[in-house]
DNA sequence: TATTGTTATACTCTATAACTATA
DNA sequence: TATAGTTATAGAGTATAACAATA
């Protein structure tokens, strides 16, 4: 039995140790963090608009113009005006870039899995479930 | 019944995504997470080294330094010649660093405390459970 | 007028290469 | 000669301010 604070502490530490390493694994290495996250995006939830991708990033659309036109440069996305409202782009992935994208998940996947395979399966049960729960908690 | 590999996808994502909310949560809104994350080494393990500090934060030491040199001139470190190996510089913590460091896990805390607040009873402990699993696998 | 995207400018983080001081 | 720290330089991410095109 243990409180809220003593929870939150732990489960924070734990949380940001695992997320760092798994940052660590990434298939294209000359790839930031915050191109992969943008390349991320488009890959899961399909094409957007400059506005709309800067604000799921939460960052600003100068900022993610910048990532934009460094993935535009090297292949992996695409911008297309707007047939309707001509001031909108729509910045969608290429092929090449889901190839980036499915390939440093399955690497992150692969580190994990091995890590996981090492444990047993009421442990694994465990993180499973603390995953669905998060994901639940998280909406975003 | 679920296999490894899917486990791993889902508790990357769930790790990834928590610990960005997390990284949210900064007292001080100006410092970087680069600045934080060497803040926090020298306030949780003492003082380091440059070349000890740039190679636990896995960046090179000119990157380090840069970051040390911001954060000395906020006041929340301080360099000091080493006594014995002249060519070292021992960086420690400032008690402004310290309170820095303090009020950013208790901001996180308090933002994650609020979340499991929500949740039952029964999936705190998983969420804790899962943490303690982690915290053992990831050595560091 | 308001919105969308972009450019201009400035600061930080990152790296590699080269330099200084010390061992 | 090797190591620790630093400076020089350059590329990328971030922001705010300002601008053009479109609604």
């Amino acid at each position: 039995m243990t409180d809220l604070s003593s929870d939150a502490s732990e489960i924070r530490a734990a949380a940001m140790r695992l997320s760092r390493r798994l940052r660590q694994q990434r298939a294209v290495t000359t790839m930031s963090d915050a191109q992969f996250a943008a390349l991320a995006v488009l890959n899961y939830r399909g094409p957007h608009t400059l506005t709309a991708l800067a604000e799921r990033e939460g960052v600003t659309a100068p900022s993610m113009n910048r990532t934009v036109n460094c993935l535009e440069e090297d292949g992996y996305v695409t911008r297309e005006p707007d047939a309707v409202d001509r001031r909108k782009v729509n910045i969608a992935i290429t092929e090449g870039g889901i190839a980036v994208v499915e390939e440093t998940v399955q690497r992150r996947d692969e580190w994990l899995a091995r890590v996981l395979a090492e444990l047993p399966a009421a442990d694994r049960a465990t993180l499973r479930a603390a995953a669905d729960i998060i994901l639940e908690v998280i909406e975003r």
